[in-house]
DNA sequence: CTGAAAGCGCTTACAG
DNA sequence: CTGAAAGCGCTTACAG
């Protein structure tokens, strides 16, 4: 047999390659790959092809795709990078629907996807930035303005399509896509209801480090306070968005600065803890305090009362992110490089 | 130019190569890779290195993944599949927190995670199974008994070391581990705490298609309720895990078979819709019902009272399957093919 | 300490 | 309709 003969192959590998099919069929391995890629139309008898089709279903060969890749350039792989303070970053719905959305539509057109989570500091290292192995890059980035400039710089250097989620081009990237929603809208849709139902002394409630999404939420909301004369905006910030963490950063504030008539929370989770924490101090929510939130996912519906918020389709994010990718790849440039997803309000019970 | 001469290669690739570096510095590609991969060690002169160095910073050379991967015959690419009924796949906290602490224990070693999640009826034709391209397979499979037997048996053809969690093998695998937690622990331990609390008849509320992780925490209930004489347990199952119609689905049961002591839940949001249910309907909890689900993700927080639920760590079960794929793929086995992690009781206030 | 050459498993331009 | 051969970018056994 061949393999015996070749004096530098390791042991002797188990696995069916497109060599032993065509050997089995008494054809050229060129046969073969044509009737795996489906190219046997005028270029294949039937005869042959139903040989070959026999034997590839008798020695179960799967084709090397490692193989292929090298020999076409082009892996049909994408790398998703998200950067993010803690090492759970799936742990918030809005990435863990996003990824789902971006895999489901590279799946079904035929790619894969690779994620990696890292955190700000092992961002240069990242695998998908170090070695050349995807087709694209999808970026989640977050951080403050100058960490992601150098974020994106790094991106830049790998010559490759990159489609960035949730942020803007902070330096000319020749080959991109940005892919946000109307975060501003959303912020801009709530201020104005609370302020319609009263309130004139309101909170903004955010997490830091900054993000994009919740920069552009404050944008909407300073626009509408900014039109209103009587009506006053104050910040307050926690570095840990969890429930507990999250509420005693908010009691400081009251304790120092008093209660507000309304508390625009840059997301539906620092909401709900908000409310749990002015109820347990014998408010009422909405009648005393308005609460808003952000994204609308499931959970908005555990508390009493449902949150108002803006729906964020963080799903149809990755799912577009995908599909822009796969076109740039297979039409050679992005047909759209700035795509803004629209919002929704969504009343509930805490605001008036 | 050498690249001039090949006749047969595409359009000239911008991307630094091997040879390249190896031009620029004047030495052998052989060299160049010994540098790259550490090797210089005795076999690459001081001023070598220096010189080779310099040559790769300044033309930004990458190393070629799938070129390296196709001599070495190993990608350091993991796959994970996916089987759920929904699109959503990764909406479900325990499996975004699974894939995380996969791909972090997966990054920390030089590994790479491809993620795929597939409907019942495509596993068939999941990139993961039809294309050779990953070192290994994690899988988390859902579906009967016969379903799983048959992804189980297509697992097995890929020949490529197999880590299965949450489920057991149902077919002789042979090289497969498995990865499941303490669910019948925690479902005695939740059942244990509401007969005690004087509960007599209960409710098992549980999502269709099983699942198996949700046939041990019957498989708990089960135990003790037999153990006691005076109790009777009922099945109320759901086919949609959504706040409404898992309600509608509960509600259906108590019109027709009246109402339960207890109603223990196959995880926390399902066991948050039922108490807001019952309240909904002028029960007091825990005082005229009482309930418990499973999980203890954040969210659980957001209800009133917090919900009495058993402990998972969805992150420890990813990572623990992560560093159990690449020690087998270093050690070329298995240490350990039967993995449990252990849970435990988080009492709350929905329980006397 | 350094290099020339084989080969991983494919695809495709070219020749028959 | 079919085949022989080059080449994708690496690593490594072998020879100097």
């Amino acid at each position: 047999m061949k393999k015996a003969q070749k004096p530098r192959s390791r042991a002797p590998s188990k696995r069916t390659t497109l060599e032993d099919v065509a050997t089995a069929a008494g054809v050229s391995v060129m046969t073969v790959s044509n009737v795996i890629n489906g190219k046997h139309t005028g270029a294949v008898g039937s005869a042959t092809l139903r040989r070959v089709e026999r034997e590839i279903r008798r020695l179960k060969y799967r084709p090397h795709e490692i193989a292929r890749t090298l020999r076409l350039a082009r892996s049909s792989t994408i790398g998703m990078i998200i950067v993010h303070e803690s090492r759970l970053f799936m742990a918030s719905p809005f990435v863990a629907l996003m990824v789902t959305g971006l895999t489901n539509s590279l799946t079904e057109r035929g790619y894969s996807l690779i994620v990696q989570g890292v955190q700000p500091r092992d961002f240069v290292n990242a695998a998908v930035l170090r070695r050349v192995s995807n087709d694209g890059i999808v970026a989640h980035i977050s951080g403050s303005d100058r960490e992601r400039t150098g974020f994106q710089k790094l991106l830049k250097t790998t010559s490759t399509p990159i489609v960035i989620v949730q942020d803007h081009q902070l330096i000319k990237l020749p080959d991109c896509c940005v892919i946000n929603q109307e975060d501003e809208v959303g912020g801009r849709l709530l201020a104005e209801l609370v302020i319609k139902g009263g309130a004139r002394k309101l909170i903004y409630f955010k997490p830091r480090p900054d993000w994009p999404g919740v920069v552009g939420r404050e944008r909407g909301i300073r626009a509408v306070v900014a039109a209103h004369g009587a009506v006053s905006l104050a910040l307050v910030t926690t570095d840990d968005e969890g429930f507990a963490a999250s509420q005693r950063s908010l009691r400081q504030y009251f304790d120092r600065h008093g209660m507000p008539d309304a508390i625009l929370s840059s997301n539906d989770h620092l909401a709900i803890a908000a409310m749990k924490l002015v109820q347990s101090m014998g408010l009422r929510v909405p009648e005393d305090i308005a609460i808003t939130g952000f994204n609308d996912f499931e959970y908005r519906k555990y508390a009493d009362p449902q949150i108002t918020t803006v729906r964020s389709n963080a799903y149809e994010m990755g799912f577009q992110a995908g599909m822009q990718m796969v076109n740039r790849l297979t039409e050679g440039r992005f047909a759209n490089t700035d795509i803004v997803l629209p919002v929704s309000l969504v009343p509930g019970g805490s605001t008036r």
